[in-house]
DNA sequence: CAGTGGTCTAGACCACCAT
DNA sequence: TGGTGGTCTAGACCACTGG
């Protein structure tokens, strides 16, 4: 046992990255390559804190971060196990919808085509779940273009307070939370949103320069509330040919 | 300091419960309840740790499941603060497409329409990155349908291994992942989709029994092994009339 | 400088699983 | 029963932040 550090040269208790850290890519290594399959059980907690002679709570540390890599699971009496990766579930972030335009440097930017008070009608007293007559609402139209080409619509609508004016200020970031912090007394926080396709209306087509009943993407979101109360509504159109979600699953590398 | 558990009965110790839970979920509450704002400051670790008579590892531990949830971000050498949820983000999962129908007890069902082999042409030769010539696919059409109505049409290949030959049981899971580890040598690792919206041509709106030109999803997978190598490839086309997705963001409760 | 969160240790007891 | 992972402790040192 006097032996110190053969061929693996793995764990340096000096660096200044954390053991856990170095411990845990040196593991997702080995299952990357192969050397741990699917199914096949890890080393034990305690065999590899006395393997490295690293605490045990940090051999857990490393092994916590590979469960929440999904690539390996724990079962309490038995061992640690590599994962069989599922590709069967897809994960869409709409990052791809507007940060990608965002991040190239495509000089996008959005127009207020419209901001008005308008009354409840029923459509909107069922969106947020009111009775009373004659509530009001703020609505919003506004267009979203990039290099001179329009690329998507959408319409919203908050609860209006009187008490907090429309500022040309809020035209720069016209998210509908960000309305609603601004204009209402309430604090979003929790959205629901529902992705379709549809064909676009010949008001919609105008609008965004595509042909009528061309696919479209079609999100709407609702904006709730700490009470779950609905105090924002949005529905937003996409164009098909200039649009689109990728999703990545399983074990890529992210290096 | 002789008071113990005034009004705020909160961790019980000797729970069954584990005492990072219960701490998790006290601030949890806190934070929706709205006794702690966001941009507030949680109490310093230190002294939650001596206010419950707890280890600050233990509170380390609560802390971070709230990191995780995103209700809360520390900063080293500052504190640790309560998040302003962004509602901006969308996270669809795959789920909804066919897990909803599976799960609400539908009597869904996949049609195999064709299973051959075929030679490589240019698409595919293209897909799977590859030069050689008369390299051999397994190509696969099938149908979901459910209550008598078919829902998705979808294509696959993938490369043929002749010593592993298509076995009626695959029918019954006949997911992409499925038969690559069936038919081949290769172990599916990792995938990449791509959602778009498009027009169904002439021939899928015939499968489907649609509206020519009808707006439908469209996913295209592919998936690869752990050298990066592309060893499965599928297009699937989704009635746009009867798939939805949908995104809970921010603090929603899950309880 | 004092206070914060980030990492790490060397133990401990427990619930669970297999034998 | 012995071995596994799950929880917890009471310290420790560090890096970073602010005054």
């Amino acid at each position: 046992m006097f032996l110190v550090s053969r061929e693996e040269i793995a764990i340096d208790k000096n660096s200044v990255i954390p053991i856990y850290y170095q411990l845990f890519k040196l593991l997702e290594g080995q299952i990357r390559r192969g050397d741990l399959k699917p199914g096949e059980s890890l080393p034990t907690e305690n065999d590899i804190a006395t393997c490295y002679e690293i605490s045990r709570m940090t051999v857990r540390r490393a092994i916590s971060e590979l469960v929440a890599a999904g690539m390996v699971y724990a079962q309490q009496g038995k061992g640690t196990f590599v994962a069989t990766p599922k590709l069967d579930n897809i994960v869409f972030e709409l990052n791809d919808f507007n940060q990608e335009i965002n991040q190239r440097g495509l000089n996008y930017k959005t127009t207020l085509l419209e901001a008005k008070i308008i009354r409840a009608n029923e459509e909107l007293k069922s969106k947020f779940q009111i009775q009373e007559e004659n509530k009001r609402f703020l609505f919003f139209r506004t267009v979203l273009s990039a290099e001179n080409e329009r690329l998507s619509y959408e319409v919203k609508y908050t609860i209006y307070s009187k008490s907090k004016p429309i500022l040309e200020s809020e035209l720069k970031d016209p998210s509908l939370p960000g309305l609603i912090a601004a204009h209402t007394e309430y604090v979003p926080v929790s959205s629901k949103k529902v992705l379709q396709v549809a064909s676009c209306s010949q008001e919609e087509a105008a609008i965004l320069g595509i042909p009528p009943y061309a696919p479209v993407f079609l999100i709407e979101q609702t904006i709730f509330d700490s009470d779950l109360k609905p105090v924002g509504w949005s529905k937003a159109v996409y164009r098909g040919d200039r649009y689109k979600l990728t999703s990545y699953d399983g074990w890529y590398k992210k290096d």
